[in-house]
DNA sequence: TCTGGGGTCCTAGGACCC
DNA sequence: TCTGGGGTCCTAGGACCC
């Protein structure tokens, strides 16, 4: 058996813990730059706000009732951190699938006291971290996510369900249940099912996996037969390293300026080599991207990319931000209000697999190492003083790109400077 | 004024090889 | 009238996830 640990509205029960007059309030958390709802509480979602609403589209009332916050991800992140150690208390086997799930495995536990185990998970969870979380039991992954789910929505299993292969309550579920709300079905594959007479999960279950196969591919043949309770669905290894790493952002502002532009650039090109750094990894080709707002059709619209190869491969973010430079240049053009840029670090490899390539004069031993150090310093400074206390380069004031987020709350547990925070 | 960011996996089709 | 067959590798794009 295996259980699927979801923590409930996750961004707003971040917020809660260290805000608890939040409590029983419709309460929000916005996308980057305050843009769309990313994260939902329970009295915001009878409010009818969809998840991804745009912002600025909110109606006047629900803007005057919901308390919308800005997102927080050092907080987030560090709380997730925080409830992951308490699963491990759990199960060896916990495997990290996003910032607010975790799948937790319990083959060889005696079935019979999965549920009161489920229920002493959230119990110490919520006691050690103040998250919520809900837990879904069963044979496989799908399955899991399912009985997660009723837990989630069904009072009577106060937030732990168990559902085997055949049951019952499993049957019941997936009668209820649309397929597009299972895990891996969405509206694309939604749609066709549709022509094929299937709506419910339970039909797609009843379906033949063959035929599911012919029609779509390999992947929702797999969703047929975890609904079946036969696993087949296994999570690539979560830790194992990035194949691409990218690190792209909105602008605060649309911009036509090539100085705001390279900054940007600049700025993703050094968080993505952080990035590639903590990861052990070389990257031997950059991707660039830039693009006007899609959403405002009636001006004029522009979007490409180029990918830079490396003279060869690296993790030194100046290399990295060179290469991001004189892609951008290749594809920047006057007169087009931009709206996002990004980058993207391609064909990673495991940093000490890296090959000289024929005809390249290979770097002595000595400036290896030297480069190594230097980045190596810059990611120990930026750790431990701060993100950006040590950067190539220094942003202008007030520029275009930089991000909006005007209502975020402290860092309580990353930041001591805005913990202790003096109101006068 | 204003619509997120970052990933994975799979398939089809082209290039190329013998 | 007629133009092989099978394999690998790579890339682009689709679909999906949170």
């Amino acid at each position: 058996m295996i259980a699927l640990v979801d923590c409930n509205n996750f961004y707003v029960s971040c917020e809660r813990v260290f805000d608890p007059r939040l409590e029983g309030r419709p309460v929000g958390v916005l996308s980057n730059n305050d843009g769309c709802i990313v994260a939902r509480s329970n009295e915001l979602k009878s409010l009818g706000v969809e998840m991804g609403a745009a912002m600025h589209l909110l109606p006047p009332h629900i803007r005057r009732q919901a308390v919308l916050l800005s997102s927080n991800y050092a907080l987030y992140g560090d709380m997730s951190r925080r409830v992951t150690l308490s699963l491990g208390e759990f199960s060896p086997h916990v495997e990290v699938y996003s910032i607010d799930e975790s799948f937790v495995g319990f083959q060889g536990f005696d079935p019979a006291t999965l549920e009161a185990r489920g229920q002493r998970l959230r119990e110490t969870v919520k006691q050690w971290t103040g998250i919520p979380v809900s837990v879904g039991l069963a044979p496989t992954r799908v399955l899991a996510k399912v009985a997660n789910r009723a837990a989630k929505k069904i009072p009577a299993y106060e937030g732990v369900c168990l559902l085997d292969a055949d049951g019952v309550a499993t049957r019941s579920l997936l009668r209820e249940l649309p397929v597009t709300e299972l895990w891996g079905v969405a509206r694309r594959t939604g749609e066709r099912l549709a022509l094929m007479g299937i709506e419910t999960a339970w039909q797609l279950r009843e379906a033949d996996p063959k035929r599911i196969r012919r029609a779509f591919s390999v992947v929702p043949e797999r969703i047929v037969w975890e609904l079946r309770g036969h696993p087949a669905v296994t999570l690539g290894d979560m830790a194992a390293p990035k194949q691409q790493i990218m690190v792209s952002r909105s602008f605060g502002r649309l911009t036509g300026d090539p100085a705001d532009l390279h900054e940007a650039v600049r700025q993703h090109a050094a968080r993505a080599g952080e990035k590639l750094r903590r990861q052990g990894s070389v990257t031997s080709a950059v991707m660039v991207f830039v693009h006007t707002n899609p959403f405002q059709p009636s001006q004029p619209q522009y979007r490409n990319s180029v990918v830079v190869p490396l003279a060869r491969p690296c993790d030194d973010t100046r290399d990295i931000a060179h290469a991001a430079a004189r892609g951008l240049e290749a594809i920047f053009l006057e007169g087009y209000r931009y709206q996002k840029a990004g980058v993207m670090l391609l064909d990673l490899t495991a940093d000490g697999h890296r090959q000289l390539s024929l005809d390249e004069t290979p770097q002595t031993e000595a400036e290896r190492i030297r480069r190594q150090r230097l980045m190596g310093t810059i990611d120990k400074l930026n750790r431990e003083l701060g993100r950006d206390k040590v950067r190539l380069g220094v942003p202008r004031q007030d520029n275009a790109w930089r991000l909006r987020c005007e209502r975020r709350t402290p860092r309580y547990t990353t930041r001591w400077s805005e913990l202790v925070r003096v109101k006068s």
